[in-house]
DNA sequence: GCGTTGAAGTTGACAATGACAACATCAATC
DNA sequence: GATTGATGTTGTCATTGTCAACTTCAACGC
């Protein structure tokens, strides 16, 4: 029963500031609280983060997984509603891995998550044989779930209607052509 | 000469904090820096903002009459550009406008600012004959705009090529179709 | 067995911050 | 010419992220 070494604090520490982060957001999460939670002192987090920005980026990119998740064997519009559905049940997950305060090329981690993600998405419009330019294609479908989830997330669209018929319908509006050349 | 009363604190306090904000970012943006640099007490901005919060959401909602701005005299892609530009020149601002941690409706004039920014999309769309469902095209233009502009801000699009002919290669590979009904 | 060692946790500090309370200044008004 | 209320100031407090120094304990070599 000595706990003086907690055998997996890396994992409770994310476990737990993940609790706190999902229920009040990116601002309220402090690292002596996540300790406090895992039941250590204020100082052990940082045997396993270098510091608090370390944590985050551990979050955002167990996030990229969570999210990759909530994608996998879907396609199409299916996929698209799919994103948003993930940003409206993680709002605090979703905007920690967009927020931008985490630079990509100071957490290697979090960058292959990420990068991982994007790569299924152009892998899926690849599948699509009627599209001209699949990297612009994914690129514009990413661009489109992406924005409509933020903006949803932020109140910025009145949802008078049912947000999920909201969703299809301004996913099911929009189609992607050949790539133009110049004007 | 005697400057106990600064005369225009609030003003001179959303320009020092706005030039923290574009410097440094939402993260880094201190309440006593900005009095600091507005050559006041680190108290003095309690008399015109309620809390740090009150100061973000004025610094906000001017950014949404700089991106107004931005728009004006813009429609279709050439407007799109415009928001996609806005925000690439403006990172930090873009991001606090969108960063979510200012509820609309605890910031009324907030929300009134980003209320007009939308009116104008919306508006801009109806103009155009062609479209069917004018909101719903609106909504799915300012999604695609604004994923665009958050995903190139946080690193996400490799952007190989030139990133001006990027947005536009992007924003032109997508048409706005008449609503589906139903599936 | 037994001492060593190093990773994992702890205690104790420190400067900085957002926020509150009490006090000071000064322009306008009666 | 006193009052008063908005605007600034000084002083204080709890909390936080982070650094430094100390402790615990399991694994290993001998």
């Amino acid at each position: 029963m000595s706990t003086y070494h907690h055998g997996d604090l890396r994992s409770a520490l994310l476990h737990s500031a993940g609790e706190l982060l999902e229920e009040q957001g990116l601002e309220s999460l402090r690292l002596r609280e996540a300790a406090r939670r895992a039941g250590v002192s204020h100082n052990a987090p940082y045997r396993h983060f270098s510091d608090r920005d370390a944590l985050l980026a551990a979050l955002a990119a167990e996030g990229f997984g969570m999210l990759a998740g909530a994608l996998e064997n879907r396609a199409g519009r299916e996929m698209g509603e799919a994103y948003v559905r993930f940003a409206l049940e993680h709002p605090n997950r979703f905007r920690l891995m967009f927020s931008g305060r985490l630079q990509l090329d100071r957490h290697p981690a979090l960058a292959s998550a990420a990068g991982a993600t994007y790569e299924a998405l152009i892998a899926a419009f690849r599948a699509q044989r009627d599209i001209a330019d699949p990297e612009t294609a994914a690129a514009a479908a990413w661009s489109l779930v992406h924005g409509l989830a933020q903006l949803l997330l932020d109140g910025h669209l009145a949802s008078a209607k049912d947000r999920n018929a909201f969703v299809r319908e301004v996913i099911g509006t929009v189609r992607f052509a050949a790539a133009q050349r110049s004007a």
